[in-house]
DNA sequence: ATATGTAGTGGATAAATGTGGATAACAGTG
DNA sequence: CACTGTTATCCACATTTATCCACTACATAT
């Protein structure tokens, strides 16, 4: 189970070092795609079937189905870990989650995902203060 | 499967190079033939016998049908590619999709789609925004 | 406090890839 | 049959990508 979260420097031949808490688990071949609210996604090769089984069966419109997914499958790559557990960030997935020299890697169950470390921290002080309201919310998850 | 996004350059003499991440997966002959939304699809061989029965089975109007196999039929061209990978590209085809020098490659699970790069960035602006929509619909996909 | 090991970062070298051009084979036309 | 234009094959270059190795920082153990 992929959980945590580390910050780690993407250097200037977009390498990007996986924490090496994750290597076991993710193996050593990884699909990375775009994520949600401009950050990546990063799934093991079987996840992945998982998730890209669903983006293919999804009913909806012709055209949106197409342009669905277009996004999804075109802007997924399958990139492997080098010896020292580093993957190479495309050049237009590091544009679309505009992320610069400091990112952060979080762990969530079955995926992780890549942030910009300055969106990452306005995004964390947003989201901390709605866990509260969300919770009570909910009436307690018995947590 | 055939996922990612590349950009290349069609060369003066109409050849294309194809990402070398793809050329294990093809062969060294692919269909090429006109696709939806004024860019090209390539298949594999085999790939494109499961499209071009679905084709020829289609339920329309004669008139229709005639129109559509005769598009996506006589549309298409065997094309094999060189020592280096490259293909050519047919001039009506490279008409048809209004590809100029620069292109994008994505790989769409069983197929690859060639865009003019202008028409691509074009296409994406609007569909990256639609990605979001669809996903707030779907309520999440695990993604 | 001093070693030892692991993890993250950075750089250097070697290999692969994409692009452009040159030459050779082929087909069509006058 | 010669000529022109097109298509295919081959080779060379430049850039990018992959692989390898070294350094530093932090942590744990002796």
């Amino acid at each position: 189970m992929l959980i945590g979260q580390y910050e780690h420097t993407i250097d200037n031949k977009k390498r990007l070092a996986l924490p090496a808490k994750f290597r076991g688990e993710l193996g050593d071949k990884v699909i990375i795609t775009r994520g949600i609210e401009s950050c990546l996604a990063v799934y093991t090769e079987k996840e992945w079937k998982t998730v890209s089984d669903k983006i293919v069966n999804l009913t909806m419109t012709q055209a949106e189905a197409r342009s669905f997914s277009r996004m999804m499958l075109a802007g997924a790559m399958e990139v492997s870990l080098d010896k020292l557990g580093r993957i190479l960030v495309p050049d237009y997935l590091k544009k679309y989650a505009d992320l610069k020299k400091n990112v952060v890697i979080c762990g969530l169950s079955n995926r992780l995902e890549i942030w910009d470390f300055a969106k990452w921290e306005t995004y964390k002080k947003k989201a901390e203060k709605k866990v509260d309201e969300i919770v009570s919310k909910l009436g307690g998850l018995g947590i």
